[in-house]
DNA sequence: ACCCACCCCTGGGCGC
DNA sequence: TGCGCCCAGGGGTGGG
């Protein structure tokens, strides 16, 4: 599950990795894993094959690579995405989708994911913002990221607090692991209406997100269940420092409270019933 | 313009 | 021991 934290080691690791090197041979061991590149895998092969990788880019949880030749290889991990930099001779992984070599023999790129969620795909725009990722906003820790923008647009919202949270064309970076314990900091309930938010609660909320954020990238992520490494095969150590994701039944960190788990949006949302109280009425 | 349900996918865990 | 069900959930899509 990378979200924010997570996609930066990866892009750091990208950055030290494979920056700089030509592309010599692609091999595509699942279609499914390019399947946003309309044009086929015959054809994504053919704009990476020859080209050097200029640097590692990112943009909430997508990534991209711009190359030589304007265009850029992009990629999301989605659920359970790994782009590792191996040695050749590395056992190949069960769930390898795609694998790239490098003209200089050293350690290849290669693109693993178990539930084929993610995937990549070569856009043409090299180091500009790909097209295919335009409607993606900045995250919290982009110096560029306005606040006060933030602020607007989330009170114009009709929507409850953690939906505008997890909604990347708001802010990006922000899944449901860092969505709860952002709230938690807040003792916010995540259905709270998002139109009865004052400016001043927005700002503290958002300071929180990239508090949460930083931290978590300060520890190299979070590793739930080996899914998400970094390019090293590295996992992250910040599940330790969750205050309620994935503690249902244990204790708040503040109040004692048993954390509830709750199904939202077709997944799980955990808080304190305490510390983060229920809207009186319900989002209507 | 905005909001939201649905769907894509695989393997681990668990109940029977 | 094995089968089937549930669960993890980011983001694109299409309907309201």
């Amino acid at each position: 599950m990378p979200e924010l934290p997570e996609v930066e080691v990866v892009r750091r690791g990208l950055e030290r990795g494979v920056a700089g090197r030509r592309i010599c041979e692609v091999s595509v061991a699942h279609p499914r894993a390019v399947r946003r590149h309309v044009a086929g895998a015959e054809d994504f092969a053919g704009l990476l094959r020859g080209r050097r990788i200029e640097s590692a880019q990112r943009r909430g949880k997508y990534l991209w690579l711009p190359l030589d030749s304007g265009d850029a290889l992009t990629g999301h991990l989605g659920m359970s995405g790994q782009l590792l930099v191996v040695p050749p001779d590395k056992p190949t992984e069960t769930h390898l989708r795609v694998r790239l070599t490098f003209d200089d023999g050293g350690r290849e790129l290669r693109f693993v994911d178990q539930r084929t969620f993610g995937g990549l795909q070569v856009v043409a725009g090299g180091s500009e913002l790909p097209s295919t990722i335009g409607h993606i906003a900045r995250d919290p820790l982009d110096p560029d990221f306005d606040d006060e923008d933030l602020v607007r647009r989330l009170r114009r919202r009709r929507t409850g607090i953690k939906r505008a949270l997890l909604d990347q064309t708001l802010l990006s970076g922000v899944g449901n692991i860092y969505a709860d314990e952002s709230l938690w900091r807040a003792r916010l309930h995540y259905d709270r209406p998002t139109d009865r938010f004052t400016a001043a609660a927005v700002r503290e909320l958002v300071g929180h997100v990239r508090d949460v954020l930083r931290e978590s990238l300060d520890a190299g992520g979070t590793s739930f269940d080996a899914l998400y490494v970094s390019t090293e095969g590295v996992s992250g150590l910040f599940e330790r420092e969750l205050a309620v994701y994935g503690r249902d039944g244990e204790p708040c960190l503040r109040c004692r409270t048993p954390v509830r788990r709750e199904r939202f949006m077709n997944r799980s949302s955990y808080f304190c019933p305490r510390c983060q109280r229920r809207p009186r009425a319900a989002t209507c």
